[in-house]
DNA sequence: TTGCTCCTCACGTCACGTGAGGTGGC
DNA sequence: TTGCTCCTCACGTCACGTGAGGTGGC
């Protein structure tokens, strides 16, 4: 019983089939069609992590609720990693924008705080956990 | 036979059927289940655009080479749309960037050109249309 | 009239999920 | 030994694509 859970946050195919009430042949499946990537045990035993679960569950969030067939699955989980870098790519643009004004003296000479966010400028969003945020 | 073709790049349902070797019958259960919005003549007829058409290009690319089904698909061409934004966004927050430093004087007093592309800034580049441009 | 359009109903096929059956290691 | 794990094979169900059948307008 109490050795269902190995380490850290790490479960086997029983516990996470129980968690999410999905057979466990469901997630070999999944596994199998490359969705999930579970680290295993020496004795080859499937242990998944937090991160996994993570994945898990948006994976269950579009088959179960929104009935995308796997290979559905697969192009919109690496649509997300896209979006996830573009947001990563915006936003350390941003940043090195907001630094590198900062050091700059505009025209008049005032601070380079002020005109720094412009209001005539639309305010940018990151959109790819909109979808996720939905069921919670 | 000059009639399946109405005004400027309108297409009958069953020259689109035929210049993509699908079903009529295909046309209509993706407009049923709202994956594609064709207008319709003062007769009911259904009209594809040009723009109809690309949109029904991804979709076959996505069911036919893929194997994503309908929902799936919906959820991809909004996944699409999103990125498209986000693109838009970025592409004028980088406009806005170039012209706002290019009216204001560096620290040193030299050319605003100068710097305004630092090297250990990394480029961004627009992901969305890789998919598209794999099959062309 | 001909050849298109519209629609609904129904069938074949395939993917997905699940169950059974047999194996092996903690 | 018990209860888990691993695997493969097979079945039921449903979605998707297509066909048939009957209608109506250019």
């Amino acid at each position: 019983m109490a050795t269902k859970r190995k380490s850290k946050g790490a479960y086997m195919i029983s516990s996470v089939a129980e968690m999410y009430g999905i057979h466990p042949q469901t997630l070999r499946l999944y596994e199998r069609e490359g969705l999930l990537k579970p680290s295993r045990t020496e004795g080859n035993t499937r242990l998944y992590t937090e991160e996994d679960l993570e994945r898990l569950e948006f994976i269950l969030n579009l088959a179960r609720d929104l009935g995308v067939n796997i290979a559905g699955i697969a192009i919109v989980l690496q649509m997300r990693e896209r979006m996830e870098e573009m947001n990563r790519q915006m936003q350390s643009f941003v940043d090195y924008v907001r630094t590198e004004m900062l050091t700059r003296v505009p025209p008049g000479g005032a601070s380079a705080e002020q005109g720094l966010v412009p209001i005539r400028r639309p305010v940018i969003v990151p959109v790819t956990s909109r979808e996720s945020r939905k069921r919670s």
